[in-house]
DNA sequence: CAGTATCCCGCGAGATACTG
DNA sequence: CAGTATCTCGCGGGATACTG
């Protein structure tokens, strides 16, 4: 089964392995640089493109664009036109799936909360 | 708790700024492509470099140098040198701070897991 | 064993402009 | 409003080789 030649442990190492590609496959689907603070705007209740862009400092139309194309492959977000005439009006919702990522989001967050906290006090 | 119905909001929009700020905080740290793998090796025991090269399938000598270098910057990893002469032995070691990161990885490696079954279970 | 030194390439992504 | 089209560039990171 397993090969630690060198080394000792086994079952902390089968574990590695499952957390490791386990971890993978998350950040696959979300470990880009946008999609998590894209869909932190959606749950939040920002639905529209302009709406997104303003919201997610720094994101390039072009960039969210794409972004929004693959966050609805992925089953994160279901894009809905309202109205195709005229001015064309688009809302991107939160799949229910999406709620899923709430966990992944808050530890995130509680973790970068508290690491900022953390820097500050080293100065 | 509740969410405005209306397109306006206030609450949930200063809670989706923290969230974003603070997951933005946190992916800067812990978003590379390689920073939470490496401290997942490293919390399942590995802690020599070439033992970390062989866990982390794909990562070359010279960013995981790199990688390790800045978890230290971090205060993430510890970088001990058991034998400096002849054949050098270095240790780098989880610093109790990376214990923090346990719930982040669980959160990744739970929806990770979840979301691989998601996906076989379309085909 | 634990790294460093180079060389090199792709693509992620910014800037800017345009359209139905 | 909701995007698309280009053009451009840096740097993340792979491959390979070398060293104390």
């Amino acid at each position: 089964m397993s090969i630690p030649t060198t080394t000792k442990m086994t079952y902390t190492d089968t574990q590695c392995g499952k957390n490791l590609s386990a971890v993978e496959d998350a950040l696959y689907v979300v470990g880009g640089k946008w999609t998590l603070r894209i869909v932190i705007a959606l749950l939040s209740g920002h639905y529209r493109f302009n709406d997104l862009q303003r919201t997610i400092k720094g994101i390039s139309a072009r960039v969210l664009s794409a972004e929004l194309k693959d966050l609805e492959i992925n089953g994160l977000v279901t894009r809905v036109v309202l109205a195709d005439e005229k001015p064309v009006v688009t809302e991107y919702r939160p799949a229910e799936y999406s709620k899923t990522l709430r966990s992944v989001i808050t530890a995130l967050a509680d973790w970068g909360q508290n690491h900022r906290k953390k820097i500050k006090g080293l100065l």
